[in-house]
DNA sequence: CGATTTATGGAACGAACGTTCGATACACGA
DNA sequence: TCGTGTATCGAACGTTCGTTCCATAAATCG
């Protein structure tokens, strides 16, 4: 049957007919993730997919497994092609500080080119399962402790406040992640002046020079105050 | 008919029956928050909800005319508590740095007391539609409003990097809502020390002093590499 | 060419969905 | 005691869901 070639059929040199098969994924994929993106995982039916992206309701069966597959696949490449791209712009870069703003850079640049991947990505962590759950959260690891590395980096370089590098790098996370529930691309900074400011905020903050120092003194004051307003509460009627 | 009272029937005065419906709500509404909060909105069946209140299925719509109410009154309910708490708490206190604390502080004891609803709120942003859908955005945005305000008046009173007041507060924002998709109460730290990380980070930045000035003139630095990597990636095979 | 994958889609499946209906149990003022 | 409004629920409705089946075109190849 398939000892006229050395090479295993189908594995090596990708065919016509595979090239237009993955070609036929990728098409797929997008419009999938548009609707992800539009109604929500649970919320979106495959036959919103089927509708959206021209291919008939059981034509999809034929190149997914199920519905999670097309999640899953959405997922996984999105990440893979994040990290990909970040250790390329990584390459030669040895300031810890601007590896942290080429970091954000990568993010957000990736953000702003694929919205719909990217809200899929933030917005269905937890609507995989099983062996694809695992999977994802497996290279989203690997993304988080690429960040955690670079944020300690920075504290043996530079003369750092006392936070857990965990914390810090997943509010960094929250800056960058957050941006798909408000940004409208017509109205708001693109890629660039975002990755500046989200940076500056996380590495310099928002007060300048002395008067960051002098809004530290302030601290211990909050936090009597705080507790003080919270029984203040709780004995209100 | 109903001309024995001058007071309009069941206005005033809560009648025993209705603290009864009142607390009866109250129940229904906790247990479907934790459920859309397991399952999401659009994953949660009205049944999941009967099930997990041990209320039955139809006597859901005796108190709720549809699914939709549910989520909306649960969102609405959970926005005005916060705003409340924020205003009594912001009672007396001037410097807009200490006015931001209150805020930051305020949000996250929230989360983390009612962390299903605030889950919800965080992540069905656009499950609402029509009238639904406007009024919860009308809160939303009077608590974005209050934020922005205490921006500016930080501005005002110390020297401040010139950043957009929207992208800088809606990170701010992104740091507290993100903590949802991380926050594992065994592990992690509590309201205070989180609100505290938050705000330094915000106010202060990750780096001390003389560093953060340092760093600063990388930033022209990474412009360029910017634009640099972005052409190298798309020449690259 | 005829044989065999590769690719497509209409029709149908059982299950689960949000919602409604009608019967029943109970509390309470007249 | 009777009648009326409040509260509850089992059963059912029509619809939509994810998925499968099967028949059939179109491309591939000895």
């Amino acid at each position: 049957m398939e000892r006229t070639f050395d090479t295993r059929p189908g594995e090596a040199r990708p065919s016509r007919s595979q090239r237009n098969h993955e070609e036929r994924v990728q098409h797929i994929l997008r419009h999938a993730a548009r609707v992800f993106r539009e109604k929500g995982y649970e919320g979106a039916s495959i036959r919103d997919i089927s509708r959206a992206s021209g291919v008939a309701l059981s034509s999809l069966y034929y190149y997914c497994r199920n519905k999670q597959e097309l999640l899953y696949r959405i997922e996984m490449f999105t990440f893979s092609r994040i990290l990909e791209r970040l250790e390329e712009r990584l390459a030669g870069v040895e300031d810890p500080a601007e590896q942290l703003r080429v970091l954000v850079r990568n993010h957000l640049d990736y953000f702003l080119e694929h919205p719909d991947e990217m809200k899929v990505l933030a917005h269905e962590e937890d609507s995989l399962t099983g062996r694809e759950r695992k999977e994802v959260d497996e290279i989203k690891r690997r993304y988080y402790k690429r960040a955690i590395g670079i944020y300690e980096a920075l504290g043996t370089k530079n003369r750092v406040r006392q936070l857990q590098p965990r914390i810090a790098v997943l509010s960094l996370f929250g800056m960058m992640n957050w941006i798909y529930t408000w940004h409208r691309p017509q109205v708001d900074p693109g890629a660039e002046e975002l990755a500046r400011t989200i940076s500056s905020i996380f590495l310099d903050g928002v007060l300048e020079g002395r008067d960051a120092a002098a809004t530290a003194r302030g601290r211990e004051r909050l936090a009597r105050r705080a507790s003080q307003a919270g029984s203040a509460l709780r004995a209100s009627p």
